[in-house]
RNA sequence: GGGGGCGUAGUUCAGUUGGUUAGAACGCCGGCCUGUCACGUCGGAGGUCGCGAGUUCAAGUCUCGUCGCUCCCGCCA
């Protein structure tokens, strides 16, 4: 650059800059060329500033600015110019001046891009994907990055000013059993041993309460080896907290105060706390789900106890086998939904296991009208009415099946309807705290019981004598905090007793002895005095969803993988040299060899 | 592992019932143009219709397979 020294981004010049020699770099975003008179909008991350080529001010940046073309990065020297009159350009934060260059610079040339940056317009995601650093050259992509930046800075600085140390945890770690599946990384020093890549920093954080740092953070990537989905992605990243001598009231109170701060700086919206609480019971009852989205009504009622002596042979059958039937009023629908359209529910439902979805539409005089209305006696319609109380213009539907796929299905249909009838206002952020988590779930398939958060997790103290007897009964010191349907954060106490830990253990039976070869780092580590302890992880990327408005992860992260788990980029991941596996101690099954590409 | 959507010029798309030389816009290249800002204007180049088979006198179009991107179920907190 010949010693020259930008002064100025490209969206900082206005008006009062006036007669102000100045230097700017930056990429030609568009060129307009007169012939006798050249305009240059120039870009950087801070906006555009356009720029003008007279002959008679300097011929030979003139001459130069004609052999410019989109995307080349150039640097000029020029006199801050108000434009003439009426020819401002009020889109533009710069659109009052112009900078008249007296000396050009082309920097580096481009060939044309493989997509258009200076446009808004669609590109197809492999495209994009491939030459990300050209899409992350988009104002899009880039609002996206600078959102993401503030949100981890507001959150670094809050936890910064409670007294929370960031601490790095291995990235090289041990695989452990229980939750996603681990991504593996061979040792070469202990042949025929791996490495995994971290779920969470979970029980380096623990342990790190053991050592006495009292408060942890960590903003850190995680890894799950599971499929992918629009917020999914294989390495995502966490905001990781622990805490010592806290209970979950403390947790909880200072996160609703982190969350606050990081609206307030980032959106500057302010968050009405504390955010409402509702226990997993409830949530099911009402919403059909953990994570139920709290920005309209349309909740769930349990019709079960009505349906038993029905003449409908499906509700019946499922009320008087252990299943459920509830419905959902959908309120005034009745003008908005075609017979079409609410025949087509039924093929909504069915990939979430509901073999049917029964409805009732509620004529202007009273009248149901419904293909199940003539198989309801009196005590189903009474029952229908005092769970959903039916009005004139309303719909009700219901899903009769085991209660988890009535739950399930029923979840997915409200939020289905609340979208279709209207009901749902993007501007509005809908926090709540889901509580009281069973501590496990019995696994069908593998007969014993799953921890539902991880096995790490408190039991209440009131249910500590549960364990043994009854442990599907047992509720968990576990929280999740969701925002309008999804959960973006979940924690819980811990244990910080090695025999309650062991008793766990225990009870999912895992051997005492796989116990001690898996986490007898853990045990051992709780049995030299630990602190009563809990604390939390807010998935980052799904925040930064929220607050940059869009629906896909990838937009988030600034060199995310396809649905496959490739990196269309970089092309990872590869085939590797030969020596390179021998080193470690590797040979491929021959399906391997053939798969990949 | 299963189901859905998409794949045609550099890009975004159109392409009739299977019919002759596959189009548009933007971009790109060249000429003209001193107040544009999606500059204008005149001209030009640019196609493995994702790939491979099949049916047919004839396939962008129909069938089967396959690859890629994407959304969902399973999986995953």
């Amino acid at each position: 650059m010949e010693g020259w020294k930008r002064t100025h981004h490209l969206g900082e010049l206005r008006i009062e800059d006036n007669e102000k020699t100045v230097t700017l770099m930056g990429w030609v975003h568009r060129r307009r060329d007169h012939g006798g008179l050249v305009f240059l909008d120039l870009r950087d991350r801070e906006g555009i500033t356009q720029v003008v080529f007279y002959p008679d001010l300097s011929n030979e940046a003139h001459e130069l600015a004609h052999q410019v073309r989109s995307e080349f990065v150039v640097a000029l020297k020029g006199i801050v110019t108000p434009r003439p009159e009426e020819t401002a350009n009020k889109d533009l934060a710069t659109g009052e001046i112009e900078v008249r260059a007296t000396d050009l610079k082309i920097l580096s040339r481009a060939k044309t891009t493989p997509f258009q940056i200076a446009d808004e317009s669609e590109v197809g995601e492999d495209l994009r994907l491939r030459y990300r650093y050209l899409d992350l050259r988009r104002p899009e992509l880039q609002d996206n990055l600078r959102v993401r930046h503030a949100a981890t800075s507001s959150i670094r600085r809050f936890l910064d000013g409670e007294g929370f140390w960031d601490i790095e945890t291995p990235v090289l770690t041990r695989s452990t059993p229980e939750g996603a599946r681990d991504f593996l990384v061979p040792s070469r020093l202990s042949s025929g041993e791996f490495y995994a890549l971290p779920q969470s920093p979970q029980l380096f954080k623990q342990l790190l309460m053991v050592s006495g740092i009292d408060r942890y953070y960590q903003i850190v990537k995680c890894f799950r080896d599971e499929d992918l989905r629009a917020d999914r992605q294989p390495e995502f990243t966490q905001v990781d907290l622990e805490m010592s001598f806290v209970e979950q009231d403390d947790i909880i109170e200072i996160m609703e105060r982190m969350v606050s701060t990081l609206f307030a700086e980032v959106k500057g919206s302010s968050l009405v706390t504390p955010f409402p609480r509702i226990t997993y019971a409830d949530a099911m009852a009402r919403y059909g789900c953990d994570a139920p989205d709290t920005r309209f009504g349309l909740e769930l009622a349990d019709v079960t106890e009505g349906m038993a002596g029905s003449d409908f042979k499906v509700f019946a059958k499922v009320a008087s086998s252990g299943g459920a039937v509830k419905g959902i009023n959908a309120k005034t629908a009745g003008e908005k939904l075609s017979r079409k359209e609410i025949d087509d529910l039924a093929g909504f439902v069915a990939p979430f296991g509901a073999k049917g979805l029964a409805w009732i539409r509620i004529q202007p005089d009273g009248e149901w009208q419904s293909p199940i209305a003539k198989f309801l006696g009196d005590e189903a319609r009474k029952a229908i009415v005092e769970a959903l109380a039916p009005a004139p213009g309303d719909i009700l539907f219901f899903v009769a099946d085991t209660l988890s796929v009535t739950n399930f299905a029923l979840s997915k249909l409200r939020v289905h309807l609340a979208k279709r009838l209207g009901l749902v206002d993007d501007s509005v952020w809908s926090f709540c705290w889901v509580t009281d988590f069973p501590l496990v779930e019995w696994d069908e398939e593998e007969k014993r019981y799953f921890a539902l958060h991880h096995p790490f997790t408190s039991p209440r103290a009131e249910d500590l004598n549960l364990l043994k007897e009854d442990p599907s009964r047992v509720l968990a010191t576990a929280y999740d905090l969701v925002l309008n349907g999804t959960e973006v954060g979940g924690g819980s106490i811990r244990i910080h007793d090695s025999e309650v830990q062991q008793k766990v253990f225990e009870m999912l039976g895992i051997e005492e002895e796989e116990a001690m070869e898996k986490f007898g780092f853990l045990l051992e580590g709780l049995s030299f005095g630990a602190p009563p302890h809990g604390g939390i992880a807010f998935g980052l990327d799904r925040l930064c969803m929220f607050l940059t408005g869009t629906s896909a992860i990838r937009d988030v992260i600034a060199f995310p993988k396809t649905q496959r788990g490739t990196c269309l980029m970089t092309d990872a991941p590869s085939k590797v040299d030969e020596k390179q596996l021998r080193e470690l101690g590797i040979r491929l099954r021959q399906s391997a060899k053939q798969g990949g590409n």
